[in-house]
DNA sequence: CGCGACGTTGATTTGCCTCAACGATTGTGG
DNA sequence: CCACAATCGTTGAGGCAAATCAACGTCGCG
């Protein structure tokens, strides 16, 4: 087996795949291992987003800040979730969106070349990214459909069963952010849904 | 080359893969032709989703209904996009959406066995099936941003823009549906936006 | 210790919704 | 082919969810 930290991606990729011990050996080979500090920029909008990131251990932000200078959340990846602006990374276009270390953290990282050339040696990675893309893309629109037909209390309520953990992980107002809402109003809604703890 | 309605198919795939010959009378053989009238619902909620569908000329529309009967416009599909639930059609669960003709159309339909089918004998239609969820997803996440960062007036300008015969082919409702607005107030502020016409 | 960011609370405002009424258009059955 | 019903888009009055602005206590951190 792979030593940490490579073996929690290997993990990952195998609950939807089934991988060769030598197709195991040749991703592992393509990311390199990279610790980041708390409140580090991983990725800055305005530069090319050059990597793919893998969540081995810790907590990232990623967001874009509006015209206005209002930052909006777009999603946490903490522990075992994949994180890049994909628009940048695919396009090579400049980055909009923000990417930061909420906590400390450890990750497994794949650059552009890294993962074309995967894709030619691999088609069982390429079947991975497939599928990976395919469950990111429905989640949205369930996203898309909560924030269409719920309110901000709904919406809350959804977000702390869905993710249990992730409100003591996370700033109120970057929660906030990523639900929709001012950080003023889910601090005065949150008292209705937990009224302990 | 391919008689319709197989050529736009071919045409679509290859502005992202290149394909040998082989390979697109491959894919083209997965794919069955149907037509359908205006109205009719090609996918109701409940039903399993079964079939991805090519949208060779005309237009649909997809939506979900939520727990008090509102619907809501998940996306348009008209010449040259895919439609399908996804989330059913992969997890083989019950679907939440409806797929509606809003013109009479012409589609080209593919079953799971026969994505498999294809995943398997031509690996490149399955790299363009990354390609194209990547982009869907990059597509989503820009969306959910306007939703967030854009009043519904801005939103209406930048769909105006980025589809210009869209207003034409889909009713007032369903467009303010798909913003999320209701079809009284997206018709308030449509006078501010285009004075004439 | 003192500064700055965070969460809270209150007063006020506003973007958008709800409900209702009305022509105009579409579609349908006789 | 026409009359009737149904649906659509529009307009107005009123209401509500959530934003904005501002003040204040608390906490983490240099």
């Amino acid at each position: 087996m792979f030593p940490h930290p490579y073996l929690p991606l290997v993990q990952n990729i195998s609950r939807h795949v089934l991988l060769t011990e030598a197709e195991q050996q040749h991703i592992v080979r393509q990311f390199r291992y990279r610790r980041v500090r708390k409140r580090q920029l991983i990725l800055q909008a305005g530069d090319r987003c050059l990597v793919e990131s893998f969540v081995v251990a810790g907590a990232l932000k990623c967001s874009i800040t509006d015209l206005r200078g209002v930052e909006h959340v777009l999603y946490f990846a903490v522990d075992d979730w994949w994180a890049a602006d994909h628009a940048s990374f695919l396009g090579g276009t400049p980055a909009t969106w923000d990417i930061e270390a909420t906590e400390d953290s450890e990750l497994l990282q794949i650059d552009y070349a890294g993962t074309q050339a995967l894709y030619e040696a691999v088609p069982t990675y390429e079947r991975f990214s497939r599928i990976m893309f395919q469950r990111a893309y429905t989640a949205l629109q369930e996203r898309i459909f909560g924030i269409y037909s719920l309110t901000a209390e709904q919406r809350y309520t959804a977000f702390l069963q869905k993710y249990p953990n992730m409100s003591q992980r996370f700033a109120q107002k970057h929660i906030a952010s990523f639900l929709g809402v001012t950080p003023e109003y889910l601090s005065k809604i949150r008292p209705h849904i937990e009224p302990f703890s």
